[in-house]
DNA sequence: AAAAGCCCCTGGATGC
DNA sequence: TGCATCCAGGGGCTTT
């Protein structure tokens, strides 16, 4: 589900009201992806000292090491002054003296995982080989030119695998080759540098005004105090197979590139 | 080293 | 109503 608007969303969401807040009491339901790494206990008595991003992964900082949290498909986090019951698909709460923290996951996709350290294994395995963050300072044209030219793969993949720029995931993929013009099966390392700036520009420009939107809401993602995205309704060829172009009536095509489906106007992204 | 496939899991939509 | 099949905002791991 979420890919980084819908994390950013997230984040902003509880980040304030979670900062300072020390942690109570963890409760851990089915097994997510991985095994948190530490016994709850551990956890408790430190405190959440600020929420950062990376990528799709949220840092919470404690006192004594950061707890990872990933999303996956299907998860979505809600922050609230009390939690009722857990439900079936509740899986992790934090209960903090600020509220609890409370990750639903259908799938079990995502992840809650403690490290010690930012330079920990651990940290290092996930964190590791992550590309520039795209809303960062270091996203620059040079750069983004000079590794999207290392790479064979068709650009729509490229994109997804996160190791050049991080965030984009298969809306924003699909979102971001159609408003730079490009075909998402082109290969990365054919592109033009004016079309790599399109792209450069247009993988900012989209991910910026999805953030403003809260994100896309396309079955169950919403933010921490329960509300619905409204990107999706802008989206020009995400989900639109078969439905007419907004900018020329083609008809949007979709095709499958790695298990994922890829949409884009045969018309507007010629190569 | 990079690219391509394979999974993990549950639930909703669709088709017979 | 029941059952089978396909599909879904990700990404680590294994194999080519």
């Amino acid at each position: 589900m979420p890919e980084l608007p819908e994390v950013e969303v997230t984040r902003l969401g509880f980040a304030s009201a979670i900062a300072g807040a020390r942690i109570v009491s963890v409760r851990l339901g089915k097994p997510l992806r991985w095994p948190m790494g530490c016994d709850a206990a551990n956890l408790v008595g430190q405190r959440v000292h600020a929420v950062r991003r990376r990528g799709k992964y949220l840092l919470l900082d404690l006192d004594r090491g950061l707890l990872l949290l990933h999303l996956g498909m299907s998860g979505s986090l809600t922050f609230a002054a009390s939690a009722g019951e857990p439900g079936k698909h509740d899986h992790f709460d934090l209960h903090t003296s600020a509220g609890v923290l409370r990750l639903n996951d259908p799938r079990r996709f995502g992840a809650v995982v403690f490290a010690p350290s930012q330079d920990s294994p651990i940290a290092h395995k996930l964190l590791g080989k992550l590309g520039v963050e795209p809303l960062g300072e270091s996203f620059d044209l040079a750069a983004f030119t000079a590794a999207m030219r290392l790479r064979n793969a068709p650009v729509k993949q490229v994109l997804l695998a996160g190791e050049v720029v991080v965030g984009v995931g298969n809306i924003y993929a699909s979102e971001a080759l159609f408003q730079a013009g490009i075909r998402p099966t082109t290969r990365a390392a054919r592109l033009s540098r004016p079309r790599l700036a399109r792209l450069h520009h247009a993988v900012r420009d989209v991910l910026t005004r999805a953030v403003a939107k809260g994100g896309s809401t396309l079955r169950d993602f919403s933010n921490t105090q329960g509300e619905s995205g409204y990107f999706q309704l802008e989206a020009m060829v995400y989900g639109r197979a078969a439905q007419p172009c907004k900018v020329c009536a083609t008809p949007v095509r979709s095709i499958r590139q790695g298990q994922r489906a890829t949409f884009f106007c045969p018309r507007c992204q010629k190569a």
